[in-house]
DNA sequence: CATGAATGAGAGTTCATTCAT
DNA sequence: TATGAATGAACTCTCATTCAT
């Protein structure tokens, strides 16, 4: 196996980069499994061969790429949360848009979602790549939450349950529909399981 | 492609259960995209002859395999919640064993429940089957509830919504705990939630 | 290798001559080389192992039934030669009728035909076995032409030579055709040159 | 199945070029049927994945073959016909000696070209390829015809009949002689004939 | 630094032939 | 005798990786 280099031209750099916007984007789209180095150095416009000086392998391309992309993919809600005014009386509507608006975002970004989510079951990397997003997804709000007198007690595990409700409900939605349940009302129901766990004192 | 045989004998039923169920074992051992069918065939005991005779391909052994073999993986409830005595009284004790009998079931089978999750991100048919016997494991929740008086409306968006946080709790236990999150408190909350959401009136 | 046996049984008889028939007219059909003996096997309804008690192998199978079924299909003419009452008046008729016969059963046995004239160069056996029958035809030819005081030198030659230019004929009209080339004026041509030769004195 | 690659490299190109070289010269030796594109890939000293990134598949190693190197086994008097002086007194002489070199010629290459014809017979593109040089051996003999005073009618259709005559008589005494013809004799028929027909006048 | 042609191990698949029933 | 399930060698084709240019 030869040397990974380590580009230091501005151009190379950004050759570089680029095969892991392109990489990452071909891969979400196809498949981590239905797409070899080869397909991507084509995709990319690059030789097979300067994959092979700058990576490891296609699983290094994608470690990378999941990396600097997957926020947007997995937690939508962290370009959200920042620009809410949250208090307690608004929170039901809050939380009702927070689904709608992940819901909304992962319809976009379907085919991307899917594969993410499928690789952080095989690789533990990615999984804890996730696990850092989530953590300043939750500190995120649980700041806005303690700014604004949310006083509950074990809040951060409670924001924890409450992002994963969302996540899970929207991912669910998004692809595994249930034919005999009613998401109108999931929706409601999980609105108002967040609304209380947030809400409730002491 | 050659033709698909269906066995007659009784030995050569035996024999396509047994690829069946080794195949299985094996693609939730190793991973089904690091199995080939040759190596099916070897741990099987087998040539690689007739698994062509009796299958389409890998995914088609994989795809018999979650049908027969995968409820006891995903679903492990379904085998817990018929013996267990439900009524108001004793919903939140309840709730706690089925948690934990989630998370030991779910310790038992890891690699194999991360296999299969990972799949059923990737392969409509296995999240269709999926949802087929979370349904079933629903439904048989739902009409214990029934039987014993919980009269909340919505009720089998409300059992759904409980069996994803059991599953999505137990699953990110299992393999994804977050450093700065106490479970013991998770679970808490999550039974919290359960018997909000199951006892709530109307 | 199994012993090839041979069938004593008046039912057994029958299977085997089944198998030649049945599996001569597959592989004229689909082409020797696109044939199994499995399919040879399903499409004589007979098990495959039926076909290796009684057949060396798919080869065999096929020289039997070119040693019982090819001369409709490469001498067309044995069965059009008895009916003729040739004579020197008449000849050009004659001749003229002889290929439009061979076009006609040619372009009903086509694809055996290529087929057969195919394997006859490849085996050496299949040749042989043609030249037989091509030798019979010859004979029966020459032998009416004698009896009609056709008085050639070389006869044998002159009707060998004759036969080669009908079947050649035909064989070029049924299957490849060229595109400047006018058929009535090759019929014609052939026709004359047929009649030269065979009417040439002494 | 890959992309088809067109070699650039001067070094590639000849590569290719190798494969066909060799590759046809294998199948002709040995039979298209008894040759896998393993063994070809071996025979050239090359890797099998060279070979599917230039080739489609075996067949279209040979059909590219065909198209180059058959007209010297199909139409060895391509070669013959340029270099010699036909007139109507020589005409005879000539014919004989177009036979013999003919013959000689199916004699060298016999292998080959008992292979071409067989494939000629089982795949229409071959037959096209091959119909194509004889149109082109059929003009240049044509023409020398033409300048040479031959007038007769039909000369395009007498000129294919001979070469027809030509071929079929050499391809029988290099591989089916029969027994009970003899050759000579064959030789000098044909000759008559030819001469016959071309000399034919109006 | 960059290219892309070339490699060859290994995947998927077929089929002539055997053998237990 | 007759069956057809089973075998495994051999085929076609792919792709991660290397290397001469």
């Amino acid at each position: 196996m030869g040397e990974i280099r380590e580009p230091i031209k501005k151009n190379s750099i950004a050759k570089k980069n680029k095969i892991i916007a392109d990489g990452f984007k071909l891969i979400c789209k196809k498949g981590y499994h239905n797409v070899s180095c080869v397909d991507i150095a084509k995709y990319c416009r690059v030789s097979t061969g300067i994959i092979y000086q700058y990576f490891k392998d296609k699983r290094d391309i994608f470690i990378e790429g999941v990396q600097i992309y997957s926020d947007k993919i997995m937690f939508p809600l962290i370009n959200i949360i920042k620009d809410q005014n949250i208090n307690k009386s608004n929170l039901e509507n809050l939380i009702t848009k927070m689904i709608q608006e992940t819901i909304k975002q992962n319809t976009i970004t379907k085919k991307a979602h899917q594969e993410l989510i499928s690789m952080s079951c095989l690789d533990e990397e990615v999984a804890n790549i996730f696990q850092k997003k989530e953590l300043e997804l939750s500190h995120q709000f649980l700041n806005i939450l303690k700014s604004k007198e949310f006083s509950s007690q074990n809040l951060h595990e409670k924001v924890h349950l409450s992002i994963n409700l969302i996540n899970n409900l929207s991912h669910e939605i998004v692809y595994h529909q249930h034919e005999c349940i009613n998401y109108d009302i999931m929706i409601q129901e999980t609105v108002k399981l967040i609304v209380f766990i947030l809400k409730e004192d002491k």
